[in-house]
DNA sequence: TGGGATCAACTGGTCAGACCACTTACCAGT
DNA sequence: ACTGGTAAGTGGTCTGACCAGTTGATCCCA
């Protein structure tokens, strides 16, 4: 549950309301805010605070703002953006069972493209950043943050920026995901051996199996989680 | 092509005149932006006027904002996220000549995944929008619109809404890009062929067939594009 | 002299209430 | 029945004041 008692910021205290008020149902899809001016006195901020919060919101997927119509809320799961997840993650008590699946799955279609890439145009760069794995720590932090970074470092070393940011929209939760699922034991070992065999490939120069490596890897780790 | 002549609203001017700046190097990555005060005043708006546009653009990952120190411009490329691309399809006037290669190689990756998903998840969804593509004219308008619904209605009909979310970091200029694409008459015979056999596909329930016809369609598109 | 507390001057964050501009729907005149 | 104006509601912008973190220079004391 949500921390209610302790109002925040302002700014932050009414982003908090309103994405969990969306969340709830209070305002589903579909149906339209009440004015600003209301809206501001029922959150306990005023309008140009409100104002701030509701644009963030907006450009985020969740608002369709309009002069002269009602703030509308949008369906986001068809028409929000990445960041929705972002926010979700931070507001929502439960997360949908398959949230860390579907996040899996879409790395399993983009990680091994990336890493091909990344191989093929900047091995020397993936290569020493993988240089850093002797020295990782047998914790699921540890894990976690070595692994986002080295699919940031791949997703810039391939060339192709969009990648890159793709990938942090799921920054912020992507290493709190990573945490629990690094918790277990055979998820550490397995990916110990996927960042040695990586880095094998790169020194030589073998996108392909670079490529090929990265697959395997990520479509195990979805049965690791799942299991 | 954006109207110059029109006083657009100060918002948005201030949201596109700092897109500009920071496009071309007036306020580069890692360097720091004015005051809000100083900076309001330099673009001739109001001071909560420049502070929702702020919001907004931090929120795309342009900016760093932190209560007591100099509000900081982010290297976008390596931590921005997906929407800076909306933005700077709207505020740059040359795109980088790799853009849509880029795009169209990110969607090498997505779609045949998100393809195979859907079919075997929700085939009589897809197959009643593959229903429209009879009608459709033979013009670059027309396919563009026809291809980003699909592509929006494949993504929805996975089931694993983060396809959708990322996809629509495209909406906008998604469809511009379509139509560039679809104006060479090749290109538009190779997607009617595709829409047809992935329809086929459809009706068999074959969703390794369909993932394996967009595959191959999707890389040919970036030969065409090239070509 | 060195080190720690303090203060001042930045920065962004919030407040207050007024007025502008767009959209809509209602209503009077044709 | 249609057309045009009008009023009420919405978001958009302005004004200028004050609150709250951050930082570094300053000053006092050991």
């Amino acid at each position: 549950m949500t921390d209610w008692s302790a109002p925040p910021r302002p700014a932050a205290y009414a982003e908090q309301a309103l994405v969990t008020a969306i969340l709830d149902g209070t305002y589903p899809p579909g149906s339209t805010l009440p004015g600003e001016r209301d809206l501001a006195r029922k959150l306990g901020v005023t309008r140009p605070t409100l104002r701030e919060t509701l644009q963030r919101l907006a450009c985020e997927g969740w608002l369709v703002i309009q002069q002269g119509k009602a703030t509308r809320v949008q369906d986001y799961w068809r028409d929000g953006g990445l960041n929705v997840l972002s926010a979700m993650v931070r507001y929502s008590p439960q997360l949908p069972v398959e949230f860390v699946p579907n996040l899996l799955e879409v790395r399993l279609a983009l990680a091994p493209a990336y890493t091909h890439a990344a191989v093929a145009r900047s091995a020397g760069q993936v290569s020493a950043y993988l240089t850093g794995q002797t020295g990782l720590d047998d914790q699921p932090e540890a894990f976690a943050a070595f692994d986002w970074t080295l699919h940031h470092t791949l997703t810039v070393a391939s060339g192709n920026p969009i990648y890159t940011l793709i990938l942090n929209g799921f920054s912020g939760f992507y290493e709190e995901m990573a945490r629990l699922y690094f918790e277990k034991p055979a998820a550490r070992a397995v990916s110990r051996q996927y960042y040695a065999s990586l880095q094998a490939a790169v020194e030589r120069r073998d996108a392909a199996g670079a490529e090929r490596i990265t697959r395997a890897v990520m479509a195990e780790s979805i049965a690791l989680w799942r299991g």
